[in-house]
This record gives structure tokens, C-alpha cells and sequence, in this order.
DNA sequence: GTCTATAGTAAGATAGAC
DNA sequence: GTCTATCTTACTATAGAC
């Protein structure tokens, strides 16, 4: 080919992706960005006029638009629900390379001074996955208070075994709360109340 | 007082901790550790000839320090279980102020490169933890497996809350989580099996 | 659309006065 | 022990050729 090839969009944004997953916001310098895109500096500055910020809102909106269509929309179809929490399973494992990668809701909420133009999507994001979880819930027979308790309580399992995962360098904490979720969210509330703090 | 006054010690080291709980390794810089502590830069390069990095190790030595005495000598003590796991409880909400503040374990897991002299410490910490909470489990009657895997969730489910604690701009998954904590880990193992996996 | 080259700025770190 | 002043490096970002 005569001039350069247009390095594909959607690969480009994985590979952003990959290293602010991996370093978060002020860890991922433009030098690594562009060692892992195998763009130079100023072809990402072409693509992204906004610089990194631009990089990472573009990478965050990526995300989200992900989770939409491989969490969100699974958990409000109309399949059972043991049906819909396990495609949420699939696609956390898919998502989180099996708990070998971490999320972004995590690595990029630290970005201060303004505290930045990912607050409000990283809070959205996390409510939104909650809310569908604790919809699934509530249609699935348990009151909204359990619902919601139990919704977030997964959500938090899900974001610590990364942690966890990524800490101690095994994904077997990540591959463990998948392999329990299902269980844990659907199990009958006999074994004592879940007593959620109401503020 | 004539001469300058040394800040003390143990104040220097919380300051810094604070800044590098909020912002984490990368973010922290000089400017930013320098405000914080009220030292000058060539201030900050007396106390600490290592720079960041070793304000970092000696941070998070303090802190796996703070661990040992509050959190897991508690948990090793021979009052009965549910004793001891609420005095972790108020050393885990003291600790993280209610959820206000982040974990070093989390914040500074990032710094690559080598993947750092912090890798070490984060994963012995870890470790160190849920052995601990594992330890008390069987002492409590449960077997070997189901001790170690409600040790590992909870860590997990502490970590994950103030993830989203930090993501959602409240406290309440970490009151929640602590709120349950007890419940959760000693309660009989009826409700299906665990089924940890293996590996 | 991609590149090389280069501004301009903020970072981490030192030297030496007090 | 703390400071001001400075050095060096790395960073973000831009200019302009191809």
C-alpha cells in the first residue's frame, strides 16, 4: 500500500484501553500509549485532539456502551432469570480476560483536581449495572430492599476480586465469585436478614 | 522556637498516606506530597534520600504495620469468634474512616515497570489477611475449604465496597458490607455448597 | 493519516545557604 | 531540619513535511 494505513478505530481503542486498565489515568504517559498502539505521539493527537483525556472519556464510552449491550441488555431480557445471570457471568469473564485484566470503573476513578469528567460516568455506570441486577431481583420474587442489597453486594464482589485478582497476581478470586454468583444472588433469604443500612 | 521545627514522624507519614490513598502512586507527585505535608520538596528529599518510591514503601509499611496490630492480631486473639470479628470490623471502619478513604492495597497496585517493590508487600498483606479470617473460620467449626473461601470473599467484598464507595461518591456499600460482615462469614453452611474451585 | 522534530511545561531530584 | 534555587529528565502538546 502507498500511504499509510488508517490503523483500524476499533483496535486502536482496545488497545487504549489496555493500558489504562493496566497503569489507570497518570500512570498511562502518551510514550506507552503510543508503544502500545504503534502510533507515534502526534498520530494520537490526530486521532484525539483532546489528548489523553480525550483518549480515556473516548475508552470509558467504549466501555460503557459495552456493558450495555453485554450486561445491561442480557439482564433485561426476557429469559429466566438464572438464564440472564449467567450471560452476565459470560460477559464479565469475557470482559475481565477471566480476571486477568482490571476495570476501568476502578483504575480510572482517581483522575483529581476537578475530579474529573469520568465521575459521573464511572457512577452511572455502577448504578446502572446495579439497578438491572436489583431489577432482575425484584422480578424474580425478592423484595426491593433484598433486591437492591444483594445487587450491590455482587457488583462490590465482582470489583474486589479484581482487586484481589490483580493484587495477588491469581485469578482464581475472580473465577470464584463468577463461579458463586449465580448461587449467592438467587439463594432463598432464609439464612437471616439481610439487614441493608437504610441512609 | 528558633530553628525549624521537625514534623513529627508519624504525622509526616499519615499526610502522605492520605495523598497517595487518594490520588495513588502515579498521581502523587512532589507538588502534591509537598502541599500536603507542608515540607518543601528538598524537605521531603531529607527525610526520604529514596524520593516517592520511598515514601511509598515506608507508607505502605506503616500501613501493613497497622494491619498486623489492629486487624490481625484481633482476629488471632482467644476471645470467642464473633468478638473478634467485630473488633476487625471497627479496625476496618476506623482504618478506611467509614469508606471515605481508598486502600493502599488497591491504589498502589498499579506502579509497573518492574511491578515494583510494592507487588511484595501487597500480596503478603492480602495473604496475610485472609489466612487470618481463614484461620478463625475453622476454629469457629467450619472445614478447611469453606473457611478459606469466605475469608477470600470477604477481603474481596471489603475491597470491592470501597471501590464502590470511591466510584459512586458514598459510603454506603461500606457500611453495608461491614454492616454484614459478621452474619455472612459465620453463618451455618446450609444454604448450598460453596463450592470454592480448586486451583 | 502518519511521521520527525521541537516547543513548552511539569516532573523527580540535588546543591548549598541558613 | 528546612529552605530557595537549580539541574535534568520526562511529559503533554504542536508544527510542518510526506
Amino acid at each position: 500500500m502507498a500511504r499509510p494505513a488508517k490503523i483500524e478505530s476499533s483496535a486502536l481503542h482496545r488497545k487504549l484501553s489496555d493500558v489504562f486498565r493496566d497503569v489507570g489515568y497518570e500512570g498511562a504517559s502518551l510514550a506507552l500509549l503510543s508503544e502500545a498502539t504503534g502510533l507515534q505521539r502526534a498520530s494520537l493527537y490526530h486521532r484525539f485532539p483532546g489528548g489523553k483525556e480525550q483518549m480515556a472519556l473516548e475508552v470509558m464510552t467504549g466501555a460503557e456502551q459495552w456493558l450495555g449491550e453485554h450486561i445491561l441488555a442480557p439482564l433485561a431480557s426476557d429469559a429466566p432469570p438464572e438464564a440472564r445471570i449467567r450471560a452476565m457471568i459470560r460477559g464479565l469473564d469475557d470482559f475481565y480476560s477471566g480476571g486477568r485484566q482490571a476495570c476501568l470503573l476502578n483504575m480510572l476513578s482517581s483522575p483529581r483536581a476537578d475530579r474529573g469528567p469520568f465521575a459521573r460516568l464511572i457512577r452511572n455506570a455502577l448504578k446502572a449495572w446495579i439497578e438491572a441486577l436489583a431489577a432482575l431481583l425484584s422480578e424474580a420474587g425478592f423484595d426491593a430492599e433484598t433486591a437492591r442489597f444483594r445487587a450491590e453486594r455482587a457488583v462490590a464482589l465482582v470489583q474486589g476480586s479484581l482487586v484481589l485478582a490483580r493484587g495477588m497476581d491469581t485469578t482464581r478470586p475472580f473465577r470464584n465469585c463468577l463461579a458463586n454468583l449465580e448461587r449467592e444472588l438467587l439463594a432463598p433469604r432464609s439464612d437471616g436478614a439481610p439487614a441493608p443500612t437504610s441512609a
